[in-house]
DNA sequence: ATCATTTTTTAGATTCATCTAAATTTTTAT
DNA sequence: ATAAAAATTTAGATGAATCTAAAAAATGAT
């Protein structure tokens, strides 16, 4: 069984390794760790003789496939607690993610799948990243344009397409940053042109603003 | 701020204190822990040296007034999760203790407020032990006849009042024991006589039965 | 009241997770 | 291509939480 720590590490290690395969240095992670280099070097040792990581010395590190499962597997428990705190327990948005990280160590399959059946199996957390389901697969959806949801659905602005002075300016004066929450209330028949909530607050945008908005679905 | 380690021996020393006031021994301590005595001794010199217990050599251990509202705090969080798990997650009984053994070391005042205000701010957890509230206040409730119940309060059997053969086979006929969870469905006027729900099951009692069963309330 | 038994403590060791300081390897810049 | 810089690893130390074995204190039985 995997110590708090272990766990921890290897969550890093899948974090960091957005550009698939590409092994994670120990400096790297030392940062996201808040570590000593050295501390990881340790570490990294003891994952490898019980074949968590692949680890070769002076050249990174990167998950093997049970390391990989486990990480999955702690992600998917920090993602589900973070939408029971933000739909259940009201708390915000940047309120959950310490929490989270607590929660995620939890041990018990049981609970797991009980808190999953409980929130509905949500597929997102409110941070719009994906939650891996039950096998531990993970819906890698790409980002999508506001202008491609339909009524309802919800996300989280993640960036723009058209980044022009101009455009930033229009976003700051209608108050959306990255990290807004947004979710479509109605969409014009007339000219697509949007009703919104940004975090709450509901606003009327243009065709051009959402077709240059990317948001990461949360529904 | 205390280890996970540090809260097991406050919690262990609070639960073993049932006769008010009286020392714990080293002994009790590292059976109910299951560790060794030397361990035992060990943990509670640090502890003492910082000030959450009242430790004499050999005379054994108490709380501190601090290492009390440690004690329950963790008691709080541990009950208040027993009854998430059971209310909302439909865990059984006997499921819960496990996981709340975990759960109750989550570090967030903010998550336990919010937890007992989803959970309406539950008296009792569903072994019918009281949860301290947010001042930690423990409503120290002594057992309750079932004959003292009203319509639809509920309670789990701790004890008899008769422990003669002939109620005891009476009850083992009504399929009640220690730990059933019992809830009063209607009482007829007639001559007080019990309709009850036993573990889920409906059945019938008589009015001498209920003034001979002790239960503590969950409601 | 004293001696055997039980309980408790001390001493010394181990494992985990971290650190600092020194040594080694890799990378980079000229 | 080599020397300086940066990254990484090794060596040795520390604190938490545990253990075993031995010593010390308390208890209790005659």
């Amino acid at each position: 069984m995997l110590s708090h720590s272990e766990e921890n590490y290897l969550k890093a290690i899948f974090h960091l390794r957005s550009n698939e395969g590409q092994a994670v240095s120990t400096t790297e992670l030392s940062e996201h760790l808040n570590t000593k280099p050295s501390s990881v070097t340790d570490m990294l040792q003891r994952l490898s003789s019980n074949h968590w990581v692949d680890y070769r010395k002076y050249k990174g590190v990167i998950l093997s496939q049970n390391g990989e499962q486990a990480a999955l597997k702690i992600i998917r428990k920090h993602r589900l607690w973070e939408v029971f705190l933000v739909e259940h327990l009201n708390f915000n948005w940047d309120e959950v993610h310490e929490v989270a990280e607590q929660l995620e160590h939890i041990q018990s399959d049981q609970l797991t799948a009980a808190l999953d059946r409980f929130l509905n199996f949500p597929k997102y957390d409110p941070h719009g990243d994906p939650i891996p389901d039950a096998t531990l697969q993970l819906s890698k959806r790409t980002k999508k344009l506001l202008s491609n949801f339909k009524r309802e659905e919800s996300g989280v602005c993640i960036g723009v397409k058209d980044s022009s002075a101009d455009f930033l300016k229009v976003l700051d004066r209608l108050a959306i940053s990255l990290g807004s929450a947004i979710q479509v209330i109605d969409i014009e028949e007339f000219d697509q042109s949007m009703w919104i909530s940004v975090d709450g607050e509901q606003k009327y945008i243009s065709t051009k603003i959402a077709s240059n908005l990317y948001l990461k679905p949360t529904t």
